[in-house]
DNA sequence: CGCTTCTTTCACAAACTTGTGAAGTTACCG
DNA sequence: CGGTAACTTCACAAGTTTGTGAAAGAAGCG
């Protein structure tokens, strides 16, 4: 499999040609060493990273095999989990078989940012803390406190995104 | 459940006898589930979470080992990785080898937000990506808006805590 | 000062995670 | 419909991570 492209018939941009490789790895393998840091596993970081630094920001199941040196197998892990916390979309273009992955900029920075989920997660494990402690007492009352904060956070990053949209339109769409 | 509820005399803090080990260790588990889900390993949330729901807000090392059934060796790494990231701190009550480790809310709300650490090695990252391929390609591009948006969040965030300390002091201090 | 109590460090076994090749599945295309 | 290109699933080997017991290291106390 993988036997070099030949036909530029598809993938029509193909402006790609002369962008250096060597610098888009170091993009690539630097940034994604932070999102490894950060906690993210180390496939989904690289394969997040290469579509970010791609001409188009869609990049196809091949393209990142190749690129990265990884094979089909561990491309398609790291899409589905991409995909899952919406960090990714896939597409596929009619008439191929071919799915191409793509990053959405307003997309990826609502999936970082919001993590609703998981602070919904935390303030309902807080919640039931509060009920089994008993609110009137010390660690009860500690704990309405903690979960106090992540509503309030919870409000407030909606407003910050909002904010971010703003700035970003009155900067770039003009 | 429930079983041995029979020996209550120790835990000589007057109110503090009646607390409910089963409600307690269901808390800790269940929130320090979700702190491992968002990444944190499972020693420092088991141990964060016995913290939270402790009534003075401090343990000891024996307290955590016994409480959560791990060698003091597993106490020890999981405090240590806690201290740095500014998420509890140690005392030593003069007099006593004991160490004691405490949660301070208004220190682990920033420890949590802040992350400036993370959000600057990204921003690194970022910056040497647009440098690298180029300000004016499509990627650069993309990248730079990427650095943008982190820039703005910083100082929102910083803006947002302001907002959270102004709120809790309305509400609490009171 | 030496004893005792508590904490930390270290080396390692067990458990888990990761990425792979290979087989399986899907769906375009002729 | 059959061929085939592309993606997905599966079982497993290699590599990490984790938590432990044992030993070493601090530090109050007598």
């Amino acid at each position: 499999m993988l036997g070099t492209v030949g036909t530029m018939t598809e993938a029509v941009g193909a402006d790609a040609a002369v962008r250096d490789p060597e610098a888009v790895s170091t993009f690539v393998e630097r940034f994604a060493a932070q999102l490894v840091e950060a906690g993210m596993a180390r496939m989904p970081s690289r394969v997040f990273a290469a579509l970010l630094a791609s001409d188009t920001g869609t990049l196809t199941s091949a393209e990142l095999g190749e690129q990265l040196k990884i094979s089909p197998a561990a491309v398609s892990g790291a899409v589905r989990y991409l995909a899952q916390v919406h960090m990714v979309s896939r597409e596929r273009e009619p008439g191929s078989r071919r799915e191409r992955y793509r990053v959405h900029s307003d997309q990826w920075y609502e999936a970082l940012t919001s993590r609703e989920a998981v602070i919904k997660r935390w303030e309902d494990a807080l919640r039931e803390g509060v009920t089994g402690l008993g609110a009137d007492t010390p660690a009860g009352r500690r704990l309405a406190e903690t979960l106090d904060f992540f509503e309030f956070i919870e409000r407030d990053v909606a407003a910050m995104m909002e904010r971010w949209r703003a700035y970003r339109d009155e900067k770039y769409t003009r």
